[in-house]
DNA sequence: TCGATTAATCGTACATCGACGATAGGCGAA
DNA sequence: TTCGCCTATCGTCGATGTACGATTAATCGA
């Protein structure tokens, strides 16, 4: 267990999500943003890398009663939803949300 | 295919649907809905339900293009989720949505 | 180079989902 | 009551999801 130094990535803005003023286009990304977080632990690793807007590696299985490769698969399916993004630190990997995903999400739910 | 009258369901407003301060409540009750509206023909559904504020019976059937047997599960899962209600009006079925549940959520995803 | 650590992937097993057609049940009209 | 309409449910099938242990790949330190 090591201290987090939050500069490894995590970029702390993004220029804008342009949320889509096609409905279906809607639909659809916010259906598979919203598949994404329908998963509690998937919603728990979501949770705990907006709090620590620092990124956290393999902490996160330490968190969670789950198995290592349980957990690898929940972030590869966050991350295929585009909602965090992994960077490869050394020999760990640096796990971040996207912060222009979330706004997305948020303006796409506050839209319904 | 007839009008649908407004009156027949639909509460205009609901008490307060009362956000739970508890995180692990939040988690569980969020990923509920998330994963109720994690689905393109659902969400579809609930947008439906949202514009026409009024209710929709089997116009849902008309709109989208899948077998009524198919529409009826997915219902039955926005029901199961608390999303909406559906109430019996003759031989038809009038769904609507909850208005707290939908606020609920908004609130659920802006907290995040 | 070798070993330890970290994370991803593979293979598997079971459960759930999503779609359909067919059927059943409830209600109103004839 | 009987018929027709509307909706829910059942049964089925293939696809996907969720979990695990085992293995692989990559990196850093000794």
């Amino acid at each position: 267990m090591k201290k987090i130094e939050s500069e490894a990535c995590c970029p702390a803005a993004e220029p804008t999500p342009q949320v889509p003023v096609d409905d279906s286009d809607a639909n659809a990304q916010l259906a598979r943003l919203a598949k994404a977080i329908g998963h509690p632990t998937r919603l728990a690793i979501v949770r705990l890398l907006v709090r620590s807007n620092g990124c956290i590696v393999g902490d996160i299985v330490d968190e969670l009663p789950l198995a290592q490769s349980t957990i690898s698969q929940h972030l590869k399916q966050l991350k295929q939803a585009g909602l965090i993004r992994g960077d490869i630190d050394g020999p760990r990997v640096c796990y971040c949300v996207e912060p222009g995903a979330i706004a997305h999400l948020k303006a796409l739910v506050s839209a319904l």
